[in-house]
DNA sequence: GAGTGTGAAGTGCTTCACAGCA
DNA sequence: TGCTGTGAAGCACTTCACACTC
């Protein structure tokens, strides 16, 4: 209910460490240390101890973390005890790539109504959703209760706009693919994937530090 | 050379600006003031200014910055004053829309390779570029001496293997869309697309978050 | 002994406040 | 006056050091 001083990159670590701890499900390991699942996840195993303290403890002393209890918890501090419906605009490149990427159904995260402009790709069909007429997409999402996630994968022209009309439609959290900053009200939250923007970290990188040692 | 203190989250920010400075100048503005220009890129002015002034002083006082040649400046920094050639590795949902986004040939990014282990994908050509098979990856990326960014977009279980050929062909930047923890030694620069990952965050805010002003 | 949980110290990034320049 | 550039202050996150538990 009320969160003390977490910091916004602990949610992202400790969701590597659910990533991480699947695997030694399937693999049938019951128990962990907090050191284990740090150098699976790329983290220390201070930082896996400290984050999993923000939200309470878990473990044993001596013994580390069970497995399978660990699982649960994680996964109902990140919300993945339910499955969330998620709706796509555009369904272009990027968007039918993700039509297609199976990871996001096993994570629980479905996506379940898709929208675009143009008339060639309205009325495809991927799996069990239709791509539909972007016309209806604020009243669809609106109607459908149960939809607070959105991805946006249109081109940057249309980003803004499309926005808008999910925000309208009570969308709280947007996945952004567009190379375009959205202006939306405070309560929503944005995630921006920006490909550009890491390749050219890169360039700077190479640019700069070209030899270092 | 001497790189003293800038922070790594100012590199993104620039390449925003510069996402925005390229509008500018298309727009035909030839002016543009930190407060202008933070308000384009979703930041604020201080950290405009903060961030240019790790690199030099670009602006002039009570004027703001000449956008052409505020341009050329943030793309020599941020070595795009050339082209990089890329190697793409794996050329299924997401490798595919890559290869068909615009974007990066745009922006001096181009994906000069690009290689897959599946029969059905090698020898598919997309645009210039043919898919080859994966066998010749590391002779065919070492023998060709500009490439020094990658990106993986094969299923988890094949990434680190990916990863570790592209490190002995001198490969020094990955972006790696693969959903686990690339293992590879410190001269080499990884950055990782998770999208899970990012809906974990969602679903976090939506399931703890639900009702906040 | 092995490993967790956490206040306190340290670090690095951000924001403030203002000097300086056109 | 309008806006840049930046040392200094403030803040948030990370790491350390160690008390504590099985």
């Amino acid at each position: 209910m009320d969160s003390k001083k977490i910091p916004k990159s602990a949610v992202t670590r400790i969701s590597l460490c659910l990533r991480e701890i699947n695997r030694l499900e399937k693999e049938g390991k019951d128990k962990v240390s907090s050191t284990e699942l740090g150098d699976l996840a790329g983290l220390t195993d201070v930082q896996v101890r400290k984050d999993f303290s923000y939200f309470g403890q878990f473990g044993r002393s001596g013994a580390g973390y069970d497995v399978v209890q660990l699982k649960k918890i994680i996964e109902r501090l990140l919300g993945k005890d339910k499955a969330w419906e998620i709706v796509l605009v555009g369904a272009g490149n990027i968007g039918s790539a993700l039509l297609r990427y199976p990871g996001f159904k096993n994570q629980g995260f479905i996506i379940k109504e898709v929208f675009d402009a143009d008339t060639k790709k309205i009325d495809k069909r991927y799996g069990d959703v239709t791509v539909k007429d972007v016309k209806g997409l604020e009243d669809a999402v609106k109607s459908s209760k149960n939809i607070k996630i959105a991805i946006i994968a249109v081109p940057a022209e249309s980003a803004q706009v499309v926005a808008e009309q999910l925000v309208r439609a009570d969308i709280k959290c947007i996945l952004n693919f567009a190379p375009v900053l959205l202006k939306v009200n405070g309560g929503v939250m944005v995630k921006n994937i920006d490909l550009s923007n890491e390749l050219e970290s890169f360039s700077f990188f190479l640019s700069s530090n070209g030899n270092e040692d």
